[in-house]
DNA sequence: GCCGTTTTCGGCCCGACTGTTTTCAGTCG
């Protein structure tokens, strides 16, 4: 019998040998071998337990043979001898200790061997009593920092949904640019990558006067902690117990500075190993030759000099794009101005009261989506209960809900409407509401709402359902995850996608900020397959609409371009993807 | 231990900051 094990928990492990090695003089590059091979598992979208039982595990780059087979061994048996026999001799309280920040390998194997440490608890016991202190290499600061570290990380195991951690950048970036030696101010790493979900909040700043602009950032209200600062480098824990590093240069080297930090990591080790093949050396100061250092006030330039087109930020992951840029054949990314229209939109309409309302009427809806300079919006609110209403109380429901926004096509003949509703794809893989009542409609969303665990065949048949009706047009939030909170669920997507382009159906990139959904890996696939999106905001007040651009980012990451995403079309073409 | 537009062998990114040091080790991004 197969084990699971989550991706996190087996990048736990991997690191765990990491460290093992560390302590032990290992060999450096096995040492990174492993780290990197748990940051790969760690950002890999689908489950290596499902990767292993498709026999797929190769995919993911930085396995090789020998740790596929150390894996293999762990989902077969739970165990992994040879990583038994890496670890021996070494006190097992220190694995615990190194999800604390800044306790590295040596540190943890110290404290671990010399305390008997053998849990993060254990450690702020040690910490207290002032044993930490004692040890050799440690003093009364680092003692500190580890009580610290300890609380933040308890507070702080997540990390940040993207529009929350944008919004908290963006109040950071305001505030530093009331510095008048700020020249420019940007975020970097994964929030600049527009990642689904972001670790802390890194930034940069272009000035003459790094001093004056870390005076600045240390005395910003929401700080809470200064964890460092340094002539060009400061890190703050604000009162959120969110993380924000600063790195300062000056503006002829911003370019570079900008391009070095937001990564990804993989993205700039492919980057330097390319320069080095051209004796070139990379680094957040420009481009080294033998001794000349040659700066870069725009990251543009930089990637000129290295003889490749500018790659968005959302493209850095090394998935292909640095291939694309030598070969000019880098896609040109869908951008938010290209966005005509919202049609996950939920109203304040009465149709089903117990069922997720929104707070804002039709009228005040038409009003955001003009100001938004969109051409076109879709009422999708959800379908009345099938369990709460008899078949005939649905279709009056929906045939007076009708009635009221045909009247509204009528009185605004400067905006597209789409009289539609998300109905539920139920467990029993049929649709909540019966077919005489989706015949008032100009179309539909249809999405998962319940039974997300039923197994991938199942889920498959149910999401194909919706793919085959002709009254559904969307399939909405396609995967079902929501972030920190619940996984998506399993569904056999190159089956799924064959449908959608078979039957035109789209799938919906949902931009409501925890589910992000489909993902940006998937959106590459389905983008690959041919299949046509649509990015949506799915709100619930018109505040929310938004939050098209964070969609619109989950887009980019996935390489799509305007053409695979229908809402970029006008509306009279728009408009003949439904029945109006 | 991984990986391949000079490769299946011989490479493997680079530098800042901090604390405990007396010239450096550890950690991080």
């Amino acid at each position: 019998m197969a084990r699971f094990y989550s991706n996190r928990q087996i990048a736990k492990i991997l690191r765990s040998i990491s460290a093992a090695y560390t302590v032990k003089g290992g060999d450096y590059f096995k040492i990174t071998a492993y780290d990197k091979a748990a940051d790969s598992v760690e950002h890999t979208t689908s489950e290596l337990k499902d990767l292993w039982d498709d026999g797929k595990m190769d995919t993911v780059p930085g396995l090789g043979k020998a740790i596929q087979l150390h894996l293999d061994e762990l989902f077969r048996t739970g165990n992994v001898r040879h990583f038994d026999q890496i670890k021996s001799g070494l006190p097992k309280g220190m694995f615990e200790l190194l999800d604390v920040p800044g306790m590295g390998p040596k540190s943890a194997y110290k404290i671990a061997k010399a305390l008997k440490v053998k849990n993060i608890k254990d450690l702020e016991v040690a910490a207290r009593r002032g044993k930490i202190a004692k040890l050799p290499g440690f003093g009364p600061k680092s003692q500190q920092d580890i009580l610290s570290s300890i609380s933040e990380f308890t507070e702080r195991t997540q990390r940040l949904i993207l529009p929350f951690a944008h919004s908290v950048a963006r109040r950071v970036l305001d505030y530093l640019c009331k510095e008048k030696t700020c020249l420019r101010a940007e975020p970097l790493g994964s929030l600049r990558r527009m990642v689904a979900t972001v670790g802390d909040i890194d930034i940069a700043v272009a000035s003459k006067s790094p001093q004056k602009i870390i005076d600045h950032f240390k005395s910003f209200r929401e700080v809470s902690r200064v964890l460092e600062a340094g002539s060009r480098t400061s890190s703050v824990v604000l009162k959120n117990g969110v993380q924000v590093d600063l790195m300062i240069q000056p503006p002829d080297a911003f370019g570079a500075l900008l391009q070095h930090f937001t990564g990804s990591k993989n993205h700039n080790i492919h980057l330097r190993e390319l320069a080095l093949k051209r004796g070139f050396s990379l680094s957040e100061y420009g481009i080294k030759a033998k001794v000349r250092l040659m700066k870069f006030r725009k990251e543009e330039e930089f990637y000129k000099f290295l003889g490749l087109d500018f790659i968005e930020p959302e493209l850095r992951e090394d998935i292909g794009e640095i291939e694309s840029a030598q070969t000019h054949t880098l896609p040109e990314l869908i951008e938010l101005e290209d966005i005509k229209g919202d049609i996950h939109l939920h109203s304040s309409y009465p149709i089903e009261p117990s069922h997720d309302l929104g707070a804002n009427t039709f009228e005040d809806i038409i009003e955001k989506a003009k100001s938004l300079g969109y051409e076109y919006v879709g009422f999708s609110d959800h379908s009345p209960s099938h369990s709460t209403h008899t078949k005939q109380q649905i279709i009056d429901l929906i045939g007076k809900r009708s009635q009221k926004i045909e009247q509204l096509k009528a009185s605004s003949k400067d905006i597209g409407i789409l009289n539609l509703l998300e109905i539920d794809i139920l467990a029993s893989g049929e649709l909540s509401i019966p077919e005489e009542s989706l015949k008032f409609l100009d179309g539909s969303l249809a999405g998962i709402h319940s039974s997300h665990r039923q197994d991938k065949k199942t889920m498959t048949k149910r999401i194909l359902v919706a793919c085959n009706s002709p009254y559904v047009q969307v399939v909405s939030h396609p995967t079902g995850r929501l972030l920190q909170e619940r996984e998506s669920y399993e569904v056999d997507w190159p089956r799924i996608f064959e449908v959608c382009v078979k039957t035109k159906t789209m799938l919906e990139i949902n931009a409501w900020p925890n589910r992000l959904d489909l993902p940006d890996a998937l959106v590459r696939e389905a983008v690959g397959a041919g299949v046509k999106l649509i990015i949506n905001s799915d709100s619930h007040q018109i505040n929310q609409m938004d939050n098209m651009r964070f969609g619109v980012a989950v887009g980019r990451r996935g390489w799509a371009t305007a053409k695979d995403i229908a809402n970029t079309l006008p509306w009279v073409e728009f408009r003949k993807l439904f029945k109006v």
